[in-house]
DNA sequence: GTCTATACTATGATAGAC
DNA sequence: GTCTATCATAGTATAGAC
């Protein structure tokens, strides 16, 4: 049976993984221009579809082109979820860097800057989240290879830090690598619920999300 | 161009999410049979590539069946995994009742029990965590509903027990809500890192998460 | 850089024999 | 319940005009 022409169901969408609208890239990462306009809209289908969700054609109905239009800026649909993923991490790694290089020597203040600005980075840019993450996947390993490159490091970044603070005396855990899993973990849950226009602002989300990773670590 | 003849690249495959061979479905769930045997290859493919990352001709070479003989057992690819979300979210919301249940009425053990049964579950089913919770977007909404209700009864089950915890003066913390988003978040995270062959015994692990738990509730 | 037109394959699903 | 054969459409990507 085709996909339109079912009898007399509505042919209802799938529900969007990510209803919210415009889609944006964080400041500087991709210049401007139609490279820009295009991973924009491409992140806002994937996020919402999924990368085999939407169709070349689906993405150039988006950005009013013909299909064949968007070929003068990417060599395949592929090299656009690469691009995407690569910048997401890149973003990620680069603020937690310097989220870390600010917080000092104390392996707390050093945790709190880690997660902190991981939360507010999953809360504002939660379709760049949802796609880096979540549709990494979809790539063929030498695309994605530079991106898991970036995300080793990342995690490294923050098992470090708990490590120190362990070795330290700051901090107390069963597990440190299954306790730097939760950590992580609940920052890459915030954009399947986290709603700006809600009562808590991403600053507060952030606190409390360091409060939480504190009392993992036993720092009472 | 061609997916498969690209000029001169080895056509390398996609990455798979989740590399593991053989699926499997709580027992008791889905009777033995044909239909089993669909959902527990399609359980495997979808894991790995995603819903859309896989076509009624990979699910039915799978099986070595030829494609039509699927519409025999199933209407559509997509009531396969419509199935498969329901049976994983079952799975999940009946365990979790059963050990609620078991679990007396001291908050500190009922949160201990959910915590643990959750871990133990998604470390157990990762296959079925992953394709319940990831590619529930990919379904008409019609055929997502029943799915999606009993997901909001396990969340409230999560949440009634940490506000009961409250409520009695067991648990302290800065918002019920963010917290019980972070303890879901963590038990959602175990089918992305976890291997049974490791170090870690389910147990253990599903002991680490109650653990992080109360400490983020403020049991000390 | 965008268009029109199109090549070629893959896709979900059905018909009808056995 | 499975097979062979097939339909109708959607998919990625390219060619060549402007």
């Amino acid at each position: 049976m085709n996909k339109r022409s079912s009898r007399g169901s509505p042919a209802s969408p799938p529900q969007a993984r990510f209803p919210g609208q415009q889609a944006c890239l964080p400041p500087g990462v991709v210049p401007e221009g139609p490279r820009r306009r295009i991973l924009e809209a491409a992140l806002q289908l994937f996020a919402s579809q999924g990368f085999h969700g939407v169709s070349v054609r689906d993405l150039a109905r988006e950005l009013r082109l013909q299909p064949s239009a968007l070929y003068a800026h990417f060599p395949s649909k592929e090299h656009v979820l690469a691009e995407l993923t690569l910048v997401g991490h890149q973003a990620q790694h680069e603020a937690l860097r310097a989220a870390l290089l600010d917080a000092g020597a104390d392996p707390v203040a050093q945790i709190q800057a880690l997660v902190r600005q991981n939360a507010t980075l999953h809360a504002t840019y939660p379709q760049l989240a949802i796609v880096a993450n979540e549709e990494l996947h979809a790539l063929k390993l030498e695309l994605a290879a530079a991106t898991l490159e970036l995300r080793k490091q990342s995690a490294a970044l923050l098992l470090e830090v708990i490590l120190r603070g362990l070795a330290l005396g700051r901090f107390s855990c069963q597990s440190p690598r299954v306790t730097a899993a939760a950590i992580a973990a609940m920052g890459l849950r915030i954009p399947y619920w986290y709603q700006p226009e809600g009562e808590l602002t991403i600053d507060e989300l952030a606190s409390i999300h360091a409060e939480l990773t504190l009392r993992m670590l036993g720092v009472c």
